[in-house]
DNA sequence: CAGTGTGAATATCTTCACAGCA
DNA sequence: TGCTGTGAAGATATTCACACTG
């Protein structure tokens, strides 16, 4: 297949397969079949096939996917077989809290810069890294090779952090911060704010108590 | 229209329009007409007329929408024009980060409990909350009205803290561990997992580098 | 012969286009 | 006149069903 346009779903999915592979690797498991997977993931089988289609052919068939094999493969297709170097804009709570959870790095995700616009925090170390003003973003984000651009700011200093990060090269943006962001066309941005899954938990409870 | 099924897509999209209209409103604000909200959080607009006709008509035909019943309205139709009483069970590292997140009670999610099954954390007190034995959920989950279960513990345990949470008539959970767990049919369960953001951005740089 | 890979069929979601109302 | 609300059309995504292969 390897077809151009892959739908956001399957993205979504993948990194769902690739959690589940990897607890299953780590119980001793070395092959699983798209049923059991999709029994696993709760998705159709079928649905795992089309979606790992989408990149390559990994699986055998009569036996089905070898874990190690198929890991390294989505892996490859998401493009997370290698490390990504990211800059933290905004070191407030949250900022700090995502500072210190080293699970970044161990994802391969390496916050290798902290800024801020706030002269009080400038200067100061936060989890081994010393806090920079968001004006010298450019300049960091050439020395240090920086990828992606996290933002942790308050909502309304959101967009400023983005239009910093743009200018600075930043190849994408994930925003935590609960503001939408307007960027130039091809720089791809991702919005993070588990608040949404408390609203749909929410109203799928309201709902299925409205039917009671 | 006042429809029966309603998109998962659907939801997700209410939750950005509440952030923008909170944005807007905060900025004073105070009708808007489908067009411009569209552009701010970049979808179609029919599509905005759609969303919420699922849930009755809110809109001034000639005029638009006015900001503050519209967010009433959302907040309405999602079930978050109330509090929400919520468990947490494990109390590491995200875990406690969450509890001192005072966000979640200014958006009307109220930890009420931590609970964890670790002998060394039980009696301690973390964010005013004493941490219980989980195995002791179903008299507080009762005693203090808790109606949303947090999952926080390591992938591992988070299935026995999920049968705790069901066996203890928890009415729905959000799962921040990196494992799928298994809830009887009518519970429904949320994932949080922002890694997934962070794949979905590497997959789209290395897509656009791809093609460049 | 069990289980993948995939074209065809179905289901779902999105966008269009316009009737209808303030 | 301007913008909502909505049926119909179009686009996308999911599921089925089976040919194909280790």
């Amino acid at each position: 297949m390897k077809s151009e346009h892959i739908p956001k779903a399957t993205i979504e999915r993948l990194a769902v397969y690739l959690q589940i592979l990897g607890n299953l690797g780590r119980d001793g498991v070395n092959i699983i079949s798209s049923d059991k997977l999709a029994q696993a993931c709760k998705v159709n089988p079928s649905q795992i096939r089309k979606d790992l289609a989408y990149f390559g052919e990994f699986g055998v068939r009569g036996v089905g996917y070898y874990i190690q094999e198929l890991i390294t493969a989505i892996k490859q297709s998401l493009g997370i077989d290698r490390h990504w170097y990211c800059a933290l804009v905004g070191v407030g709570n949250l900022g700090r809290a995502l500072l210190r959870h080293n699970e970044f790095a161990r994802r391969g995700f390496i916050i290798r810069g902290a800024f801020d616009c706030d002269q009080d925090k400038i200067g100061k170390v936060e989890s081994g890294l010393e806090v920079i003003c968001s004006k010298r973003l450019k300049t960091k984000v050439r020395d240090l090779g920086l990828e992606i651009g996290i933002i942790t700011t308050p909502p309304e200093r959101a967009q400023r952090a983005a239009d910093y990060l743009v200018e600075s090269g930043i190849k994408g943006i994930i925003n935590f911060a609960p503001a939408r962001i307007a960027v130039p066309e091809p720089i791809p941005v991702e919005y993070v704010d588990y608040f949404h899954q408390f609203y749909a938990l929410a109203f799928h409870i309201t709902l299925s108590q409205h039917r009671a």
